[in-house]
DNA sequence: GCCTCAACGGACGATCTCGTCCGCTTGCCA
DNA sequence: TGGCAAGCGGACGAGATCGTCCGTTGAGGC
């Protein structure tokens, strides 16, 4: 690869994130160019559409979630691991502006390339869940369908709320409280089964589709 | 009013209902048209904005989560009235398809023209929580601005995971067990402070912006 | 230093959506 | 029943975005 175009490229991916942090993921592709400082057929080039341009712009951050899960299975306490898991998640959506959106958009379908990865962080989540319910810290009907239900739900909170940190800091808060063991709590309605399709829980796991606002 | 004019703009209201269900809040105008039977033009003569289309589709829900909040302070137990607030709000949002998006639309900014009622719920609802409080059911800290974050991120997952009434109802039960008063929790850390700006608790409460996705 | 081709840029046609304009239809009152 | 104005429909021009095509440029191997 030429040097101008692994310039252009990084260019493109720091204005990707600039623009989608201001004017959302969806847009103008010509908008994005321009602020790189490139023509737009450059910018097709090196992406040629616009879900590998989010990809590409939010690829460090999905790794890091990636990451996460791995951290949290290695941590000595796993109560302790699934709080890091969770904080680590819930900061990145609040400190980076556009990949709430991006972890949504990623969210509800995948291609079905990375099902080897996503089922192995599936089978991951699942035994830090048993470990942390064994250790006593975790209530004992949580299920692991419960993290997604909370990862989803702060994304759209942050969503909503760009500007406001303290919203999502309570709202983990929140969160972690009530999946902590306690003595006597009403029983909770059933899980919702939900698998981690998409979530980049797993190094790889990213996003296909552009659905609209439902 | 003429009665085709009624009927019109009855249908127009049933097909925006049915269109935003399924294609989300920006579909087209012509589309919504075409479903009602009539043309463009009688749809922005009825509804001159996508804004007051879908202020019209959602009035009814609208009205009944201004309601909630009037129910909520007459109940007998403070208690049972916040937690049916939020149950009713959150089913609301489960069940109609096109309304959590509409609900998070009309959140960021509203006009002040309906300034003095959101403050009278405002009030209302600070009353609540300090009753609920008083009554020993609701934790201390707990901060009037935590039930706007809490619904703003309900209404994020059920955006995001429409078909998953299962994930709604968990998130919910969540939520109300970590509001309720138990004895010893680490402390929350510092309220948002959101106010009830836009969130349609009131019965006027709309929204005014089409922002998008961030 | 020269030459070649990878890489560039921006114009352009296609597509989509918006909101208005204007001639026609029809409900309703006298 | 007749007339008229409220109401209707669809064509249409403006504006925005997409993604491609093609002539030009300059990086890097020799």
């Amino acid at each position: 690869m030429r040097a101008d175009a692994r310039r252009n490229r990084e260019r493109l991916l720091a204005a990707a994130r600039a623009v989608f942090a201001e004017h959302g993921i969806d847009a103008p592709m010509a908008t994005v160019a321009r602020r790189a400082g490139v023509g737009v057929a450059t910018l097709y080039r090196h992406f040629p559409t616009r879900e590998a341009l989010v990809r590409g712009a939010f690829a460090r951050q999905m790794e890091t979630c990636g990451r996460a899960l791995g951290d949290a299975l290695a941590a000595d306490d796993p109560w302790t691991g699934l709080t890091h898991l969770v904080e680590t998640v819930c900061a990145l959506q609040r400190e980076e502006r556009g990949f709430p959106a991006a972890f949504l958009d990623a969210f509800p379908e995948t291609r079905e390339e990375h099902a080897r990865s996503r089922e192995q962080a599936e089978r991951d989540l699942t035994v830090l869940v048993r470990r942390a319910q064994a250790s006593g810290a975790l209530r004992p009907d949580f299920h692991p369908s419960d993290l997604v239900v909370a990862l989803v739900a702060h994304c759209g909170l942050v969503a909503a709320l760009p500007d406001d940190p303290r919203a999502s800091r309570r709202l983990v808060a929140y969160l972690l409280q009530s999946f902590r063991a306690a003595p006597p709590t009403a029983p909770l309605p059933p899980p919702s089964g939900l698998t981690l399709r998409g979530l980049p829980l797993t190094p790889e796991g990213g996003g296909s589709r552009t659905p609209r606002r439902s």
